[in-house]
DNA sequence: CGAAAGCGTAACCTACAGGTTACGCGTTAG
DNA sequence: CTAACGCGTAACCTGTAGGTTACGCTTTCG
C-alpha cells in the first residue's frame, strides 16, 4: 500500500493512470502526450508498473501500458478506517465492489494479438 | 487533492492520522510515540494541517491536533473515478454524489475547554 | 543485411523532502 | 518575577525523486 500511495502522489503518474482509463496506451503514445522527455515518463511508467497499478504488454516492438485498479483497494480499505464516522466511506465500499468486478472482466481489454505478459 | 495524497504518501504522517482517529493529541504526545525528533514530527504536522487533514486547537500553552476526514472525499472520488470503466453517466454520478455530500459536524472530538480554532 | 523505429537504462544534475540541533516566543508554575 | 514547559521556526545536512542527454538492445522494414 505504501507503494501504492506514492504513486499516486505524483501529478503526473496520476494523470497517466487516467489516460489508462480508456484503454491501454503504447509507452511512446503516453510520453507523447506530456512535456517532458520519453525516459522521464519512462521511469514514471516504472513506479507504477512497481506499484502493480499498470502491467504491460510486449507487442512487437512496442510495450502496451494496462490500468489495473486492483492495487487501489488497500489504500481505499486504510481510508476507509480513517474515516469511519465520516459518511462517504459509502462510496469507498462501492470503489471496492467495483474493483472486485473489474478484476473478472479484466480480459475485455486484451484484443486478439499475442502479447508476453510481463506483471510487476 | 494533490496536497491530501502527498501528505497520506508519507508513512509517519499516515501513522499520525490513524493515532488522531482516536481523539485529539497534543504536539507533544504524538511526538513522544515517535523515534524522531520533535520538530520532525511538527512539521509533518504542519503539512497535515495545510492539507486539511487535521485541525488545531490551541489550549493554554498547548496545541491539540483533530482529524479531518474531509479532504478525502476529492481522493476517494478520483480514485471511483479511475476504478470505474470510462463513462460520462459515471462522472455524472460521482458528481451527483459529491453535491449531495453531508457537511455534517464531527463534534465528536471535542471537549468541554475553550479553544481557538485555528484552521488552515 | 543494414537502417530506422520503439523503449528501457545509465550517468548526471538540481530541487526538495525529511532529518537534526539551536533558538525564540507565549504560557503556566513556584 | 523568574524559571520551566510546550511548541513552532530557522539553519543546516543528506538522500532521493524527477528531470535531462547519451547510449544500447530488440524488432521491423527497405
Amino acid at each position: 500500500m505504501d507503494q501504492v500511495a506514492g504513486a499516486i502522489a505524483d501529478p503526473v503518474r496520476r494523470e497517466i493512470l487516467m489516460m489508462l482509463r480508456e484503454g491501454r496506451l503504447s509507452a511512446g503514445e503516453i510520453a507523447g502526450r506530456f512535456p517532458i522527455s520519453r525516459p522521464a515518463v519512462s521511469r514514471h511508467l516504472r513506479v507504477l508498473r512497481d506499484s502493480g497499478l499498470v502491467r504491460d504488454e510486449l507487442v512487437g516492438r512496442r510495450r502496451f501500458y494496462v490500468l489495473d485498479t486492483g492495487p487501489l483497494a488497500g489504500l481505499a480499505e486504510w481510508m476507509a478506517l480513517l474515516a469511519r464516522p465520516s459518511g462517504w466511506e459509502h462510496r469507498l465500499d462501492a470503489l471496492e465492489t467495483e474493483i472486485h468486478r473489474t478484476r473478472r472482466e479484466r480480459r475485455v481489454h486484451g484484443t486478439t494479438d499475442q502479447a508476453k505478459e510481463n506483471t510487476a
